[in-house]
DNA sequence: CAGTGTGAAGTTGTTCACAGCA
DNA sequence: TGCTGTGAACAACTTCACACTG
């Protein structure tokens, strides 16, 4: 199969979440100075079945060799094509509170192909002031300055109530993606990518596991 | 299918990441005074299928009535049981650098039945400080105040260099659950939950999206 | 009827089994 | 023998279809 097939036809989302984490372990490997990797390797410190790692590079369009494995370089250099994290996104975030600076400090998006290059807020104790070397404005300069940096993406770390009307905005501004950190359900409509993280989800499963554990333990 | 059967057998886990969900949006509702509450209008809001949501509520035990919906109030103390969100569960949190110290601040964990009730950090410019009222200690008070807090949960936001030995300290001082904010893939034995919540694997999938709906475009 | 509740069908993702290769 | 690569079996989750109910 042909990298460029999927690029149309889309890839699976659970191959999309995993490949930061091979790009993660191989981009290591090869500082360590390996050479070849195989997929039963990589399984095996990813926690991942080994035809789940080959039927997921064999998207990047690399091959493998028998007995062998994949090239360390040829591998990392076809994930990070791939994922297009060579090819630099300017981003805007919206909500300067905690989560958000946070956030801007955030380690590695400039691996991933991501920068935030600016941040907004309606605070005037904030506007004018810079989190780490990331310029604080007021949220009525987004527009001019989303067209003049070509910014397709937003995100939105503000308080919830407020947080509907922020992705409203940001969309009557030319925004096309949106990556909403708030617990409200943002209504966008169809054609407008909007991704969801919500702590609440993970908090939710991991409690379950937990609280599941403990009442097996206690029979 | 009761309540307690599933508690044995464990639950979907796509079923357990909406539950957040559904709480949210029917408290609200609760609170704007609607007394019931059908399953169609709870995923016309949530982006649901109105099977998918019946099936969800259904694990919850409660029972709704036809032609009008669930009972608000029912529905609601079904879902916190259920989730146990009303059973308040202490947690450690270690690294108290700005990922950490938001997450601190991040509002609704009680409401999801967890409370950090302390910070563990190696700068000594740290401890002894307070981070929204929770106390930060020196890592070394861990393992007796785990003991005698009865604390099985903990908390990594370390910079990706500690969080393996900071995951190994707190197993052998008897921590349960993990929740991992570092992008390590952290290798635990096998009787410990470890969630990953990495970052970087959304911002993989709104990256990819966002690629595929340009080049598309272009064309 | 407009809703619940559920078995059946459909879809998506994972794992198995094995052919081919060096 | 230990790997890649892939079609087929399997498992998990979602959606459909419909009987049932007030």
């Amino acid at each position: 199969m042909e990298a460029n097939e999927n690029k149309i036809k889309g890839i699976p989302e659970p191959t999309v979440r995993r490949m930061p984490q091979y790009h993660n372990y191989v981009k290591n490997k090869k500082i360590q100075g390996e050479i070849y990797l195989s997929a039963p390797a990589i399984g095996r410190s990813l926690r991942l079945d080994s035809t789940q790692v080959t039927k997921d590079l064999a998207y990047t369009g690399v091959a493998g060799k028998p007995r062998i494995g994949y090239h360390v370089e040829t591998l990392l250099a076809a994930i990070e094509t791939f994922m297009g994290f060579n090819q630099i996104d300017h981003v805007f975030l919206v909500g300067a509170g905690n989560f958000g600076t946070a956030l801007v400090g955030y380690p590695g998006f400039d691996e991933y192909g991501v920068k935030i290059v600016a941040a907004f807020d309606n605070d005037p104790k904030k506007i004018g002031s810079k989190i780490r070397g990331v310029p604080v404005f007021h949220i009525d300069k987004f527009r001019d300055l989303a067209q003049e940096m070509n910014v397709k993406f937003g995100i939105i770390t503000t308080p919830p109530q407020n947080a509907q009307q922020v992705a409203d905005l940001m969309i009557s501004w030319g925004i096309l993606a949106i990556w909403n950190f708030t617990p409200v359900n943002i209504q966008v409509p169809k054609h407008i990518i909007i991704q969801n993280t919500s702590i609440y989800a993970n908090l939710a499963v991991i409690m379950n596991k937990l609280h599941h554990k403990l009442s097996i333990e206690n029979l």
